[in-house]
DNA sequence: GACCAGGCACATC
DNA sequence: GATGTGCATGGT
């Protein structure tokens, strides 16, 4: 079976299983753009704790997020964990959106893929998967996002090396994957929902003393 | 109590 | 260029 076959089967099988995720669990362009920002290495139950503070206080949307005294940011997005760091994140993306667009998304959703995903990279704080996830989700861009989940799922069923990093993976998936805006929505979030139930992360070394893992992501080296 | 979660920037070698 | 570390909360 060819690449391309093979991970369209991959697809195939796990829409037939869990389902379309009808992703990205927000409402409007900002509140994916927000919640890409929040979700980084952080559980999406906590990012919806924050979210759920932010819409309490009538806080939510951009404006008044904008107005928000960055104290008070950090208290309501706090459950979703490097707050600190977050709340300069959002500031870095509101600085982008002002300078670049007239703090307008509007206007900013007018940029062409490749430009946009040069600007949104060179904001503080947003790496490739932040800006792919906000150029697929937010943005509708036929990106492919590559996250944690599709780096452990997808060389585990043998189909690229695990240490290949985010644009060689993102390269191969383009490559071989369906195409298109919808397809690459559903892809990411099935393989997230895979990697949620089944996909643990690397296995602990055996007879490893320590029991910990070596590799990335890993706390301690082992011996 | 350890591990994990839809990363990223920065320091050090 | 590769590797290690800080950032932080909440669920299991």
């Amino acid at each position: 079976m060819t690449d391309e076959n093979r991970l369209q089967e991959i697809f195939r099988r796990l829409l037939a299983a869990f389902g379309p995720q009808h992703w990205w669990p927000g409402e409007t362009r900002w509140e994916i753009m927000l919640g890409a920002i929040l979700t980084q290495n952080t559980a999406w139950t906590n990012v919806e704790q924050a979210i759920g503070n932010l819409k309490r206080a009538q806080a939510l949307p951009l404006a008044a997020v904008r107005a928000l005294p960055d104290a008070v940011l950090a208290r309501h997005i706090r459950p979703s964990g490097y707050f600190n760091q977050k709340v300069k994140k959002i500031r870095a993306l509101l600085r982008w959106l002002d300078g670049e667009h007239g703090g307008s998304l509007a206007r900013a959703a007018r940029v062409p893929t490749e430009r946009l995903r040069a600007e949104l990279l060179g904001i503080w704080g947003i790496g490739p998967e932040t800006a792919d996830s906000m150029l697929l989700y937010a943005f509708n861009r036929p990106v492919f996002v590559v996250d944690a989940y599709t780096r452990r799922i997808l060389p585990r069923c043998g189909l690229f090396p695990a240490a290949w990093e985010y644009a060689q993976v993102q390269a191969y998936c383009v490559a071989h994957a369906p195409a298109g805006v919808p397809c690459y929505n559903e892809f990411h979030a099935l393989l997230v929902m895979l990697g949620k139930q089944f996909c643990k992360p690397r296995p602990r070394c055996a007879g490893c003393p320590l029991q910990t893992r070596c590799a990335t992501g890993q706390k301690r080296k082992c011996p």
